[in-house]
Parts: C-alpha cells; structure tokens; sequence
DNA sequence: CTAACGTACAACCAAATGGTTGTAGATGAA
DNA sequence: TTCATCTACAACCATTTGGTTGTACGTTAG
C-alpha cells in the first residue's frame, strides 16, 4: 500500500512531458506502432523510440511484436496503479490541510491573502 | 479550462522528487524558513534553496520573508490546481478507456487519429 | 559596532535529458 | 532473392538537472 517514492519519481517524470502524455493517450485506444506513433511528432523516429521507453520503464506502456512492427499499448492497469499513487499523494496533503484548518480557525491572520 | 500543456509539464516535474514533494508535505503545516528546510535533508542549503525554486516556479509553494528568514509556505490552492490538472488527464484517459470498451466490441479503426 | 545567522547568487561539475544521425538486423512484399 | 520497411542501438551533441563551494549582503543578537 506504501507507494514506493523511486517508483513515483519515475511515473511523475514520465509524465510530465506532453509528448509522453500524448502517447499515453493515444495508445490508449488501440495499439499504434512506434513509426505510426512517430509520424504525428516533430521529432525523429529515435527520439519517439526513447520516449516511449520512458514510458515503459515506468510501467505505462508496454510493446508487443507483431510482425515487423512493434506495437505500443498503454496498460490500463498502469494508468489506474498511477492514478491511486497520485491519489495517494494528494490524500497526505488533503489530511495536512484538515489539520490545518482546525488550526487555523484561531489564527486567521496573514492567510487572506489571494483566494482563487 | 484547458489544462496548459506547460504547466502541467512543470507541475509534474516539480512533483517528481522525493525531497520536493516531502518539502510541499512540510510546508503544508505551517510555514519553515529555507535554512530549516535544509536541515532536514542530506545536502547544502544551496542545493535545498533550488529544490525550493523549482517548487516556486511551479506555482507550488511561495516564500515571505519574515526579518532575515525567509519563509516557505505551500500554495493550498496550487495544490487543489495541480490535483485538478491530474483529474483532468485522468478523466481524458478514463474516458478513452470507456470509450475503448465500446469500439472494442466492433473493431477500432484509424479513424481516432487526431485528438486535440 | 561587531559577530553570527539566513539568504542570494555565481561558478563550477557530473550526470541525465532530449534531441540528432548513422548503421545494422528482422521481417514482409514483389 | 531483392528491396523497402520497421525496429534497435550506438555515438554524438546541447541543454538541463542536481549537486557542490565560495562570496557577498541584509538582519538580528550581544
């Protein structure tokens, strides 16, 4: 239940490229080879390659063979698994931010600052 | 409320560190100079004052000087914005997945190309 | 005033990132 | 077989990252 932190750096940092995002979303629905993949970037074929690899050390994405293509497939299940760690963080947060509150309702002073 | 792509680039890279994150965990309860901040962590003042830069730029946390400490004090509502920003993509993927069980039962064709 | 403290910032460094090009190996089509 | 396609991977490069040390400056305590 402990999210393990080395597992969630490399799932934020994964993340947090559009591309990646993007490739995350696409192989969402139905599989794409990497060249397919690789046509709808500025980039090169190699650099698509990499970032998928990225992805699929940090468990999002997995490939399979299929003929001489390689098609790229995000794993649902990864995307859940990284939901609950973000939930998960964000729940510690939450929990801070109760306590917070409570103290707080005694010392509402230099917190009214901006409210949006 | 389109998500900016850059943002959420940043917003994730500042959250995929174990010190940054544990620093927004401290500095949601109650404010701590910078110089106690890098007491708690195996590393130079320095090394912690960018850590703390890098939350900054992000929008995660904010810094107000109080005589010639500095202190650090995570942003609630960049917090509620980032896990917004996360709901977001999840709710993209979540909906491709639903969708994806529909086509599923008919076979998916290329005509998913494009999104954006 | 002086000394200690907290901070800012520059310079430097090693390693990682994100990109490129080039080469080579499998595989499918003609 | 031959050729075009898809992939893997190495080498290279520029920039960023994450760390260091050193210096300078404002502020508080004595």
């Amino acid at each position: 239940m402990v999210v393990d932190e080395q597992v969630v750096d490399r799932l934020l940092h994964a993340l947090a490229d559009t591309t990646r995002r993007d490739i995350v979303r696409r192989c969402l629905v139905g599989e794409a080879s990497v060249s397919r993949l690789a046509e709808s970037y500025p980039m090169s074929f190699a650099a698509v390659q990499k970032h998928v690899a990225v992805l699929e050390r940090a468990g999002l994405v997995s490939k399979e063979r299929s003929g001489r293509e390689q098609l790229v497939r995000t794993d649902v299940d990864a995307v859940r698994r990284a939901r609950d760690a973000l939930d998960q963080l964000e729940a510690t947060w939450r929990g801070r931010v109760d306590r917070m509150s409570d103290l707080l309702t005694e010392r509402t002073e230099d917190d009214e600052r901006d409210q949006r």
